[in-house]
DNA sequence: TACTAAATTATAATAATTTTAAATTAAAAG
DNA sequence: CTTTTAATTTAAAATTATTATAATTTAGTA
């Protein structure tokens, strides 16, 4: 798990790493930079933005994360580095996982002379929560 | 042309914005509003950054223009609003139409329970002409 | 236990974009 | 053509996420 990954890369076992990569395990929330360091200050009061940035760089240039810049003013994280697409729902903010079947490719690849080494797919519209709350609305 | 769009949107002709619209018209290089204010500088002495921005968020929100989100520090704008993707060289730093022709879906549609208003595809790797030139480099 | 390079920290800096409030101006009304 | 006024422009300050800096601390090793 979180200790193997930050061996493995030749990463010192520091405390508000494993805090970091332990509270990203698994997380499907796609929290931000500020988000991690809101969670955690309570548990980490030395911990400082500037730990949480860095941490975050290390892991998403490693390959551990990935960044998701679907919101023009603030970059979300999320602990599943494969390709896979994202929604950002526009009533409630919130960033999802699309597992849309739509596109997915292997990298590099060749396009009108264009050497492709990644993508990114974002969707933007409203989430199911959301569409339920304005069917009840409506009624 | 420019003049009629302005009209139709019910915006005032002001000598500021039909610069930036006639800048932009027919425009392939997406540019970033700093790159259009600085090319209009020295014909518009009193033109104000501010301007720009306004100008820019009024087209796009009146979907004259769209804005490209592909860079993380800096917003680009594309005249041409219809969807289609875009490419950024990572060794030249410009931005591409790419007609891939891989994604062309019609909005709003639903997946998974999400309703989906609009979408963004962004390739990421390296230009014709950067390759062209690392080529004459392996010789 | 001592050493050293890496990591953390608080703070300041950066840079794109937005806001503000005053001055200007396009376009409508008279 | 002049007056009016609401929209627009402007310079400047504010905002905000992120990055850089430099001093301090610490994990991992000898």
């Amino acid at each position: 798990m979180v200790i193997k990954k930050l061996k493995k890369l030749g990463l010192k076992l520091t405390p508000q790493r494993l805090a970091i990569l332990n509270l990203l395990e698994g997380n499907t929330t796609h929290p931000s930079a500020e988000e991690i360091y809101n969670q955690l200050k309570p548990q980490y009061p030395s911990l400082s933005l500037a730990t949480v940035y860095n941490t975050l760089e290390v892991l998403t240039k490693s390959g551990e994360l990935q960044e998701i810049r679907i919101k023009a003013d603030k970059r979300h994280f999320d602990p599943n580095p494969a390709p896979h697409s994202h929604f950002l729902c526009r009533v409630c903010e919130s960033v999802h996982d699309l597992d849309d079947g739509l596109l997915e490719m292997q990298t590099p690849f060749n396009v009108n002379g264009y050497l492709v080494e990644g993508y990114t797919l974002y969707f933007y519209g409203i989430c199911p929560g959301c569409l339920e709350k304005e069917k009840g609305k409506n009624r």
